[in-house]
RNA sequence: CGGGCAGUAGCGCAGUCUGGCUAGCGCACCAGCUUUGGGAGCUGGGGGUCGUGGGUUCGAAUCCCACCUGCCCGACCA
């Protein structure tokens, strides 16, 4: 490809509503121009890289026997009413959704399950037809809250999405490892330092899921691992081993304190003089389900933190959101501040955290305003909470395995791969005849990789000063060929042979033929990040060519004739 | 959806507070001459519904109202 016929304006300046080096570094070397919020055109260099990253994972979803489709992007309201996904994600705000001429409503794809389970469905009958795993490379459509970052949170985004079917639960885990494999390789040969972690499987529902993690300051995702046992997880998932909570001694009769305008765990800190570990908050919470909106109660230790991503799973909403102070009126008959497991009015809810179970004589709020109770103890003060893990664990507790302590870091999500059982399948109405002779749900896998985001994610963690450096096999190109005066007629011819040789050579080369100063063309060529540049300027008349590395920023005048060798090193 | 901010040439911005003449600057673009190894110089040139609609006024980029779009901060996800 000759540069001097693509499409390609690169910016002097940075663009003023990039914030992340990825963002600001494709905008600014044209690899990609924005049409509206989260929705871009991928310029010719963007789509080569797309489709160096889709290769990969062709190749290696292929290597794990899994076949390539093409699903449609519209898609009727009817299967996904079968799956009883439709109102949920318009609730959400999720899906892009229309009604078509004739009426009926239709929607943009956010994601293949109910495609799939259908198109699976009307074809696989016998367990002798199993296993299964399909998968397609396509753009995906989500109606974003806060489209943000370029790449990373678009409205529109190339995704590969697998799905596996199984007869049963062995045999999804090992499709669910194969996945594993895959993804693992698939980062490797993108040139990635990335981080597998165990994740909450979210919306898309299902028993385990893993996520994909590039790890990169800017990440939109916080992970605790332990380098000593391997252990990592998503902060949403993460659990930990924490000190004890201090005994509070045999149960003593059930106090009432004025407080007065003491809301907060500090100011109770100081005015009871009592350690943060031996009160109870409790935060009342609204889950919102389907058909209704319902106020929970969650007591968790004084010193520690609520996990609203584990609480969602624990009550089984859609979302979990904090209560508005009407809602903590009403529910606890006190201004905001004085809740506690005392005094809820109605039928509340009431869990607390694991930490908490056991502890005698806690100080809590009393669902009254300006006042605490000391000496609380659940199951006698109040009905006794449903005790469950709803801690956020931090960095610097103990892993859950003991082995050494968590250390949190930044990641971007590029993969995430799930064991979605049979909640689609069952659901849809998706069987096939098992060697029993009954109809049986298949189990069902779905596999994620954001492809757009994962070449983002490249750069976020690939760049310097002068530009973005790729990875050699996603780069657009491997190598530029670059004519740096186009006037002289040695230079063209030697850049032109060099061009010739390489590309005959099976190289993936680029001449850059572009009429520009010398000084530019080096600074716009830093920008644009090829991994190797062969430079042919003022010594192409003795054959001498500069050869440089981009990462490093080596140079070396070399022969012409070596440039083959050295490229292939 | 809530809170904050912004829309002036392809990009980055000034001008708006305090209304006034032909709406400016840098980059990019076009032509010519010079230059030619780290974003070159000079000269000349083209490009604008000042987000949209309404209002106030002799006069609106500037003041008022509504709407649209975008950005940033919070709940989602590949």
């Amino acid at each position: 490809m000759r540069l001097s016929t693509i499409p390609l304006a690169t910016l002097r300046e940075d663009p003023a509503d990039a914030e992340v080096p990825s963002h600001r570094l494709l905008a600014r070397a044209g690899y990609i121009q924005k049409i509206a919020a989260g929705i871009y055109v991928y310029s010719p260099l963007m789509w080569r890289t797309l489709r160096k990253v889709s290769n990969i994972v062709r190749e290696e979803l292929e290597r794990e026997g899994a076949h390539e489709i093409l699903m449609p992007i519209l898609q009727p309201k009817e299967i996904w009413e079968q799956s009883g996904r439709w109102a949920r994600y318009l609730a959400e705000g999720l899906m892009f959704h229309m009604v078509d001429k004739r009426g009926s409503e239709v929607c943009l794809g956010p994601t293949h399950e109910e495609v799939v389970t259908t198109y699976i469905k009307r074809i696989i009958k016998s367990y002798k037809q199993l296993p299964i795993n399909v998968y397609q490379i396509q753009d995906k459509f989500r109606d974003e809250i806060r489209p943000r970052f370029g790449l990373m949170r678009g409205r529109e985004f190339l995704m590969k999405d697998a799905y596996s079917f199984d007869i049963d639960e062995a045999g999804l885990d090992a499709s669910y490892r194969a996945m594993d494999r895959a993804y693992r390789r698939i980062f490797e040969r993108c040139g990635l330092a990335f981080r597998a972690v165990e994740a909450d499987s979210g919306a898309i529902g299902g028993s385990g899921s893993q996520e994909f993690m590039v790890l990169a300051e800017t990440g939109e995702d916080a992970i605790l691992y332990c380098e000593e046992s391997g252990y990592a997880a998503n902060v949403e998932k993460a659990t930990s081993i924490i000190t004890a909570t201090p005994d509070g001694g045999a149960p003593k009769e059930l106090e009432k304190h004025e407080t007065p305008g003491i809301k907060t765990v500090d100011q109770l800190v100081q005015f009871f003089g009592m350690e943060a570990a031996r009160m109870a908050k409790t935060v009342i919470y609204n889950a919102t389900y389907a058909d209704r909106v319902e106020p929970i109660a969650v007591m968790m230790r004084g010193d520690l933190e609520i996990n609203e991503v584990k609480l969602c799973g624990i009550v089984d909403a859609l979302a979990v959101g904090l209560a508005d102070e009407e809602t903590v009126k009403r529910v606890t008959g006190a201004d905001v501040g004085f809740a506690g497991p005392i005094g809820l009015q109605g039928n509340v809810r009431l869990i607390a955290d694991l930490t908490l179970e056991g502890a005698t004589n806690l100080l809590t709020g009393c669902c009254e305003t300006g006042y605490h109770c000391l000496n609380v103890n659940p199951g006698r003060d109040c009905p006794k909470p449903d005790y469950r893990d709803v801690r956020l664990a931090r960095a610097g507790e103990r892993s859950p395995d003991d082995k050494g302590a968590l250390v949190e870091t930044r990641g971007i999500e590029v993969g995430h791969i799930f064991k979605l059982g049979t909640k689609y399948s069952s659901a849809m109405d998706a069987t096939f005849i098992a060697e029993d002779g009954k109809p049986t749900p298949f189990v069902m896998g779905c596999y994620g990789i954001g492809v757009s985001r994962t070449a983002a994610s490249a750069v976020e963690q690939n760049h310097d000063d002068s530009g973005i450096v790729w990875p050699r096999p996603i780069a657009p190109f491997e190598v530029v060929v670059a004519i740096l005066d186009a006037k002289r007629s040695e230079q063209v011819e030697l850049g032109e042979k060099l061009y010739t040789e390489l590309v005959a050579a099976g190289i993936d080369t680029c001449l850059d033929d572009r009429k520009m100063s010398p000084g530019a063309k080096f600074k716009d060529l830093d920008l644009l990040g090829f991994p190797l540049r062969v430079v042919v300027g003022r010594r192409a008349g003795e054959w001498m060519v500069e050869f440089s590395h981009r990462a490093t920023g080596d140079k070396a005048d070399i022969l012409a004739a070596e440039v083959l060798d050295r490229v292939r090193t």
